[in-house]
DNA sequence: GGTCTGTGACAGCGCGATGA
DNA sequence: TCATCGCGCTGTCACAGACC
Protein backbone atom coordinates (compact mmCIF):
# COMPACT_ATOMS: atom_id res chain seq x y z
CA UNK A 1 0.00 0.00 0.00
CA UNK A 2 3.16 1.95 0.80
CA UNK A 3 3.73 2.43 -2.76
CA UNK A 4 2.12 4.18 -5.52
CA UNK A 5 1.35 2.37 -9.15
CA UNK A 6 4.63 3.49 -10.94
CA UNK A 7 6.25 2.00 -8.28
CA UNK A 8 4.03 -0.97 -7.87
CA UNK A 9 5.34 -1.25 -11.68
CA UNK A 10 8.80 -1.26 -11.23
CA UNK A 11 8.85 -3.50 -8.06
CA UNK A 12 6.54 -6.20 -10.14
CA UNK A 13 9.32 -6.02 -13.00
CA UNK A 14 12.09 -6.21 -11.03
CA UNK A 15 10.96 -9.44 -9.06
CA UNK A 16 9.76 -11.38 -12.06
CA UNK A 17 12.58 -10.10 -14.39
CA UNK A 18 10.12 -9.43 -17.13
CA UNK A 19 8.68 -6.22 -19.16
CA UNK A 20 5.35 -4.63 -18.07
CA UNK A 21 3.80 -3.09 -21.12
CA UNK A 22 0.57 -1.02 -21.47
CA UNK A 23 -0.40 -1.99 -24.97
CA UNK A 24 -3.34 0.28 -24.83
CA UNK A 25 -1.51 3.39 -23.36
CA UNK A 26 1.33 3.24 -26.27
CA UNK A 27 -1.31 2.60 -29.03
CA UNK A 28 -2.38 5.64 -27.75
CA UNK A 29 0.74 7.91 -27.76
CA UNK A 30 1.64 7.01 -31.20
CA UNK A 31 -2.05 8.01 -32.19
CA UNK A 32 -0.39 10.90 -31.46
CA UNK A 33 1.93 10.94 -33.93
CA UNK A 34 1.45 12.09 -37.61
CA UNK A 35 3.98 11.88 -40.71
CA UNK A 36 6.40 12.47 -41.97
CA UNK A 37 8.09 12.43 -38.24
CA UNK A 38 10.59 14.61 -37.23
CA UNK A 39 13.03 13.40 -34.72
CA UNK A 40 15.13 16.61 -33.33
CA UNK A 41 18.36 16.83 -31.01
CA UNK A 42 20.64 19.64 -30.18
CA UNK A 43 23.76 19.86 -28.83
CA UNK A 44 24.44 22.80 -26.80
CA UNK A 45 27.61 24.67 -25.03
CA UNK A 46 27.50 26.97 -21.84
CA UNK A 47 29.66 30.16 -20.96
CA UNK A 48 30.23 32.10 -17.90
CA UNK A 49 30.97 35.25 -19.25
CA UNK A 50 28.88 35.19 -22.31
CA UNK A 51 31.36 35.88 -25.47
CA UNK A 52 27.99 37.10 -27.82
CA UNK A 53 25.37 39.66 -27.48
CA UNK A 54 21.96 38.89 -25.91
CA UNK A 55 23.37 35.83 -23.68
CA UNK A 56 22.93 35.18 -20.14
CA UNK A 57 25.67 33.03 -17.84
CA UNK A 58 25.80 29.67 -18.61
CA UNK A 59 22.61 29.97 -21.29
CA UNK A 60 22.54 26.89 -23.31
CA UNK A 61 24.29 28.28 -26.75
CA UNK A 62 23.01 25.70 -29.31
CA UNK A 63 25.58 24.57 -31.73
CA UNK A 64 23.71 21.81 -34.06
CA UNK A 65 21.63 19.52 -34.60
CA UNK A 66 20.68 16.34 -36.44
CA UNK A 67 17.27 15.65 -37.61
CA UNK A 68 16.20 11.87 -38.77
CA UNK A 69 12.73 12.45 -40.62
CA UNK A 70 10.75 8.98 -41.23
CA UNK A 71 7.86 8.93 -43.59
CA UNK A 72 5.28 7.02 -43.13
CA UNK A 73 6.94 3.45 -44.96
CA UNK A 74 9.46 4.04 -42.64
CA UNK A 75 11.87 5.70 -44.55
CA UNK A 76 14.30 7.60 -43.13
CA UNK A 77 16.20 10.91 -44.47
CA UNK A 78 19.06 12.64 -42.50
CA UNK A 79 19.31 16.36 -41.78
CA UNK A 80 21.94 18.08 -39.88
CA UNK A 81 23.58 21.69 -39.26
CA UNK A 82 26.56 22.08 -37.07
CA UNK A 83 28.06 25.95 -36.71
CA UNK A 84 31.40 27.31 -37.61
CA UNK A 85 33.67 27.81 -34.62
CA UNK A 86 34.50 31.37 -33.34
CA UNK A 87 31.44 33.14 -34.52
CA UNK A 88 27.49 33.26 -32.88
CA UNK A 89 26.05 30.18 -33.72
CA UNK A 90 22.41 30.64 -32.92
CA UNK A 91 20.84 32.44 -35.90
CA UNK A 92 22.16 30.26 -38.43
CA UNK A 93 21.12 27.09 -36.74
CA UNK A 94 17.96 28.90 -35.96
CA UNK A 95 17.34 29.22 -40.00
CA UNK A 96 18.61 25.92 -40.64
CA UNK A 97 15.75 24.43 -38.42
CA UNK A 98 13.18 26.09 -39.82
CA UNK A 99 14.47 25.36 -43.26
CA UNK A 100 14.34 21.80 -42.22
CA UNK A 101 11.23 21.22 -40.40
CA UNK A 102 7.67 22.15 -41.88
CA UNK A 103 5.76 24.30 -39.54
CA UNK A 104 3.01 22.06 -39.45
CA UNK A 105 5.72 18.51 -38.96
CA UNK A 106 4.93 16.51 -36.08
CA UNK A 107 8.74 16.93 -33.75
CA UNK A 108 9.72 14.27 -31.70
CA UNK A 109 12.05 15.04 -28.97
CA UNK A 110 13.07 13.08 -25.61
CA UNK A 111 12.64 14.86 -22.93
CA UNK A 112 11.67 17.86 -24.71
CA UNK A 113 11.37 20.70 -22.30
CA UNK A 114 14.95 20.95 -22.98
CA UNK A 115 14.55 21.39 -26.87
CA UNK A 116 11.49 23.44 -26.38
CA UNK A 117 13.77 25.30 -24.09
CA UNK A 118 16.22 26.12 -26.57
CA UNK A 119 13.89 26.94 -29.58
CA UNK A 120 11.56 29.26 -27.05
CA UNK A 121 14.83 31.46 -26.22
CA UNK A 122 15.58 31.31 -30.30
CA UNK A 123 12.29 32.48 -31.23
CA UNK A 124 12.56 35.93 -28.11
CA UNK A 125 15.82 36.66 -29.25
CA UNK A 126 15.17 36.63 -33.49
CA UNK A 127 11.14 37.91 -33.27
CA UNK A 128 11.93 37.75 -37.65
CA UNK A 129 11.41 33.91 -37.85
CA UNK A 130 9.57 33.59 -34.28
CA UNK A 131 6.23 32.82 -35.94
CA UNK A 132 8.30 29.52 -37.55
CA UNK A 133 10.37 28.47 -34.63
CA UNK A 134 7.04 28.78 -32.19
CA UNK A 135 5.27 26.56 -35.02
CA UNK A 136 8.02 23.69 -34.65
CA UNK A 137 7.85 24.34 -30.88
CA UNK A 138 4.46 24.06 -30.61
CA UNK A 139 4.54 20.90 -32.46
CA UNK A 140 7.04 18.70 -30.74
CA UNK A 141 6.29 15.56 -28.56
CA UNK A 142 7.98 14.16 -26.14
CA UNK A 143 9.14 10.30 -26.83
CA UNK A 144 10.33 10.05 -23.08
CA UNK A 145 6.30 10.24 -22.41
CA UNK A 146 5.43 6.83 -22.36
CA UNK A 147 8.14 5.77 -19.95
CA UNK A 148 7.68 8.33 -17.83
CA UNK A 149 3.90 6.96 -17.17
CA UNK A 150 5.38 3.65 -17.13
CA UNK A 151 3.56 2.32 -19.93
CA UNK A 152 6.48 0.45 -20.60
CA UNK A 153 8.78 -0.28 -18.23
CA UNK A 154 11.79 -2.83 -18.49
CA UNK A 155 13.74 -4.31 -15.10
CA UNK A 156 17.17 -3.10 -17.04
CA UNK A 157 15.73 0.11 -16.54
CA UNK A 158 16.51 0.11 -12.93
CA UNK A 159 13.76 2.85 -11.87
CA UNK A 160 14.83 5.39 -14.41
CA UNK A 161 13.28 7.10 -17.71
CA UNK A 162 16.30 8.26 -18.82
CA UNK A 163 17.59 7.61 -22.47
CA UNK A 164 20.71 6.29 -20.31
CA UNK A 165 18.98 3.25 -19.65
CA UNK A 166 15.99 3.26 -21.87
CA UNK A 167 18.12 2.50 -24.65
CA UNK A 168 19.89 -0.25 -23.54
CA UNK A 169 17.13 -2.19 -21.67
CA UNK A 170 15.13 -1.63 -25.47
CA UNK A 171 17.75 -1.66 -28.20
CA UNK A 172 20.72 -3.52 -26.80
CA UNK A 173 22.61 -3.75 -30.02
CA UNK A 174 22.66 0.31 -30.27
CA UNK A 175 25.34 0.07 -27.27
CA UNK A 176 27.80 -0.93 -29.11
CA UNK A 177 27.39 1.75 -31.28
CA UNK A 178 27.82 4.26 -29.29
CA UNK A 179 31.22 2.41 -27.55
CA UNK A 180 32.18 2.77 -31.63
CA UNK A 181 32.22 6.10 -32.04
CA UNK A 182 35.25 7.91 -32.51
CA UNK A 183 36.39 11.20 -30.75
CA UNK A 184 33.05 12.25 -29.03
CA UNK A 185 30.76 9.78 -27.26
CA UNK A 186 28.27 11.63 -25.14
CA UNK A 187 27.02 15.17 -24.67
CA UNK A 188 29.80 16.40 -22.22
CA UNK A 189 32.19 15.76 -25.37
CA UNK A 190 30.55 17.10 -27.36
CA UNK A 191 30.36 20.04 -25.80
CA UNK A 192 34.22 19.87 -24.81
CA UNK A 193 35.09 18.83 -28.62
CA UNK A 194 33.04 22.20 -29.70
CA UNK A 195 34.80 24.56 -27.07
CA UNK A 196 38.43 23.21 -28.27
CA UNK A 197 38.05 23.37 -31.65
CA UNK A 198 38.96 26.97 -31.51
CA UNK A 199 42.35 26.27 -30.95
CA UNK A 200 42.73 23.34 -33.80
CA UNK A 201 44.38 22.69 -37.06
CA UNK A 202 42.31 22.38 -40.08
CA UNK A 203 43.31 18.80 -39.95
CA UNK A 204 41.86 18.03 -36.39
CA UNK A 205 39.05 20.31 -36.50
CA UNK A 206 37.86 18.08 -39.30
CA UNK A 207 38.23 15.08 -37.59
CA UNK A 208 36.21 16.46 -34.78
CA UNK A 209 33.73 18.05 -36.74
CA UNK A 210 33.43 14.12 -38.38
CA UNK A 211 32.54 13.09 -35.03
CA UNK A 212 30.01 15.51 -33.69
CA UNK A 213 27.90 15.09 -36.80
CA UNK A 214 28.31 11.37 -35.77
CA UNK A 215 27.48 11.41 -32.62
CA UNK A 216 24.60 14.02 -33.04
CA UNK A 217 23.27 11.79 -35.82
CA UNK A 218 23.26 8.27 -33.86
CA UNK A 219 21.19 10.00 -30.61
CA UNK A 220 18.61 10.71 -33.25
CA UNK A 221 18.61 7.18 -34.84
CA UNK A 222 18.67 6.12 -31.44
CA UNK A 223 15.25 7.80 -30.75
CA UNK A 224 14.11 6.05 -34.17
CA UNK A 225 14.84 2.96 -32.84
CA UNK A 226 13.12 3.65 -29.55
CA UNK A 227 9.95 4.21 -31.26
CA UNK A 228 10.39 1.24 -33.26
CA UNK A 229 10.12 -1.28 -30.63
CA UNK A 230 7.26 0.82 -29.20
CA UNK A 231 5.27 0.05 -32.08
CA UNK A 232 6.30 -3.83 -31.86
CA UNK A 233 5.69 -4.05 -28.99
CA UNK A 234 2.32 -1.97 -28.85
CA UNK A 235 0.96 -4.65 -31.97
C1' DG B 1 -15.96 18.20 -3.92
C1' DG B 2 -13.51 20.94 -7.16
C1' DT B 3 -9.93 24.23 -8.19
C1' DC B 4 -5.78 26.61 -7.43
C1' DT B 5 -1.10 26.99 -5.74
C1' DG B 6 3.22 25.61 -3.94
C1' DT B 7 6.63 22.06 -3.47
C1' DG B 8 9.52 18.31 -4.54
C1' DA B 9 11.13 14.81 -7.70
C1' DC B 10 13.05 13.90 -11.95
C1' DA B 11 14.26 14.16 -16.84
C1' DG B 12 17.32 16.30 -20.46
C1' DC B 13 21.60 19.35 -21.48
C1' DG B 14 25.74 20.76 -19.53
C1' DC B 15 29.70 22.04 -15.88
C1' DG B 16 33.42 21.57 -12.27
C1' DA B 17 35.19 19.09 -8.33
C1' DT B 18 36.62 14.98 -6.54
C1' DG B 19 38.54 10.51 -6.04
C1' DA B 20 40.27 6.18 -7.85
C1' DT C 1 43.38 10.17 -17.04
C1' DC C 2 38.92 8.68 -16.41
C1' DA C 3 34.60 7.94 -14.00
C1' DT C 4 31.45 9.59 -10.72
C1' DC C 5 28.94 12.90 -8.20
C1' DG C 6 26.35 17.01 -7.26
C1' DC C 7 25.21 21.41 -9.06
C1' DG C 8 22.46 24.93 -12.38
C1' DC C 9 18.71 25.59 -15.74
C1' DT C 10 14.00 24.52 -17.46
C1' DG C 11 9.62 21.99 -17.90
C1' DT C 12 6.38 18.39 -16.42
C1' DC C 13 4.09 15.70 -13.19
C1' DA C 14 2.22 14.13 -8.76
C1' DC C 15 0.86 15.34 -4.48
C1' DA C 16 -0.57 18.03 -0.40
C1' DG C 17 -2.74 21.81 1.51
C1' DA C 18 -5.58 25.93 1.20
C1' DC C 19 -9.56 27.93 -0.31
C1' DC C 20 -14.26 28.55 -2.08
Amino acid sequence: DKFNASQQIQIRSELSQEQIIDKEAIKEFLDTLSYPLYYLDFETFQQAVPEFIGLRPYEQIPFQFSIHKEDDKGKLEHFEFLAEVGADPRYELALNLIKFIPQDACVLAYNMSFEKGVIRRLAEIYPQISNELMAIHDNIKDLMAPFASKSYYHPKMQGSYSIKYVLPALVPEFESAYKDLNLVHHGGEAMQAYAAMACMNETQRDAYKKALLEYCKLDTLAMVKVLEKLREVAK
